[in-house]
DNA sequence: CCTGTATATGCCTTGACACGTATATGCGCC
DNA sequence: GGCGCATATACGTGTCAAGGCATATACAGG
């Protein structure tokens, strides 16, 4: 098995991705995440098992439910993949306001928050 | 023409990651690329449409030569998703500063877990 | 213990994608 | 026009991950 080496192959997986954003507002059981996601079980533990190796999530035991959580690590590091081209985009600023603009589109003014 | 849909399975590959991170400095031709990372040709050229079609990247025509830049668009869309772990991150601060203490690192210390 | 619930794992199939090799297209130059 | 360089595409092949299904383990309660 050499499978997963980098985070990236992590999350490119859309149903990876589903779990993760599931576990931003709190730590889920398997089976929440199951009949949330409407995914068979056996789906959602494997995906677990991979993220839980790549460090994007822990579990705790709780009698005979494990919950899982998100760990911040393997986020940093995208984070921190990012942040080489950040520089570069910083030189597109206009196209970069019209972009969050639109994607912000709650604020009327131009509303020019953090990095 | 099939998949690729999104921009996290364009960028879970570690060709194209250096690709990327190669055009990050300035804009180079297809040979320069080839040469420079010593990958097959046509490698590259596959690798360079796949990042085209997702936007990573455009190309400009300069005689024979295809000389190709970065575009920041989808680079964005990543950091729009970081982002929601972002205030997730947060609340964990110190788990952070230790992980940056260990990116970062200058001193030597008792080695633990990595990674 | 036995049963039911919750979660994990094993096996198999399938499909996507990366790669190598060969070939096609585009362009410049003589 | 023919040659040569730079780049793109086509085809065949191997690999590996994801999903389905069956089953194993773990634990709680009667």
């Amino acid at each position: 098995m050499k499978s997963m080496e980098s985070v990236f192959e992590i999350i490119a997986e859309p149903n990876r991705r589903a779990i993760l954003s599931l576990l931003v507002s709190s730590q889920q059981s398997v089976g929440e995440i199951e009949r949330r996601l409407r995914m068979p079980q056996p789906t959602v533990s494997k995906h677990l098992r991979v993220l839980r190796e790549a460090g994007f999530v822990e579990s705790r035991v709780d009698a005979q439910r494990r919950l899982y959580r998100l760990k911040p690590e393997p986020f940093q590091e995208v984070d921190a993949w990012l942040d080489r081209f950040r520089r570069f985009w910083s030189e597109h600023v206009d196209a970069l306001e019209r972009h969050l603009d639109r994607m912000d589109q709650s604020t009327p003014k131009k509303g020019k928050t953090r990095t």
